[in-house]
DNA sequence: ATCGTTTATCGTCGATTGACGATTAAAAGA
DNA sequence: TCTTTTAATCGTCAATCGACGATAAACGAT
C-alpha cells in the first residue's frame, strides 16, 4: 500500500515479510481485544479445550464466546476440532509463530 | 501520555507499563489496521516524519492519515512533536519494546 | 495584515463490532 | 425415543470504525 518513489533504491526494511502488513494487521485485529487475549493465554496454558470450560471462566454469555472464538479461528489464531457435541480448541503454532517474527519488525 | 517524566530511571520496563491483557489488546487494536501497520514500518525506516508526508505516500485523504494518526498516538505506539505549523511523528520505543515482550509471551 | 501551508477537528455516512437472548443442530445418554 | 448437553448461528441493539469533505487553527512567509 506504501508507494515508493521508484527513482530510489528498493526498500530493503529488512524484513522477513515485507509485503505481508495486511496479514499481520489482521492479526492484531483479531487480538484486539482483551477477551480474545485472555482466550488465548488460556489455551497456551492448558493446551486444548471446549467451549464451555471458556464460558465458564468469563463473565460472558455463551454466544458471546462463541463469537470470540470465531473471529480467533477466522483470523487462523486457532483452531477447532469438533468432537461429538462440543468442538476443541488449540491454538495455531504456525501463526503464532509468524506472528511473533513479525512483531519483532516493527 | 506516558507521564512518568517525574520517576527516575526504571530500567525494568515492566513497572513502566501494565503487563496485562488490557494494553497489550489496545496496542494489538492500533496496529489492526493495515494502513497503520504501513506507518509505524514507515516511521521505522525513516525515523521522523510529518504528517503530510505520509498523506503523499498513501492513497488516503489528510483527514483520514491523521485520524489513523491520532489512534496511534493514542494507544501511545507513535508521539507527535509540535515544530510550528507541522507534527512531527516518531515511534515511541518504549511502546515498542515493551509490545514485542508481550507478543513473544503468546 | 494577508496569504499559503500544514494539521487537527467537526459532521456525516455506511459498515462493522460487541454484547445479549433465543433458536437451531448435533451428538451422547437415559 | 426422548432428553440433555454443547456449540453455532440468528436477530437485535447501541457503539465504534473508517472514510470523506469542509472547516478551523497555528504558523511562516510575503
Amino acid at each position: 500500500m506504501l508507494a515508493q518513489k521508484k527513482s530510489e533504491k528498493k526498500p530493503d526494511l529488512g524484513l522477513l515479510f515485507p509485503s505481508d502488513n495486511e496479514w499481520f494487521a489482521q492479526i492484531c485485529k483479531a487480538l484486539g481485544h482483551p477477551t480474545r487475549v485472555e482466550i488465548v493465554r488460556y489455551l497456551k496454558k492448558i493446551d486444548r479445550c471446549v467451549c464451555q470450560e471458556i464460558v465458564d471462566i468469563l463473565p460472558l454469555s455463551q454466544s458471546t464466546v462463541s463469537q470470540h472464538l470465531k473471529i480467533l479461528k477466522t483470523a487462523g489464531v486457532i483452531q477447532g476440532e469438533v468432537e461429538g457435541p462440543r468442538t476443541c480448541y488449540c491454538l495455531n503454532p504456525d501463526v503464532i509463530a509468524r506472528y511473533k517474527e513479525m512483531a519483532q519488525t516493527l
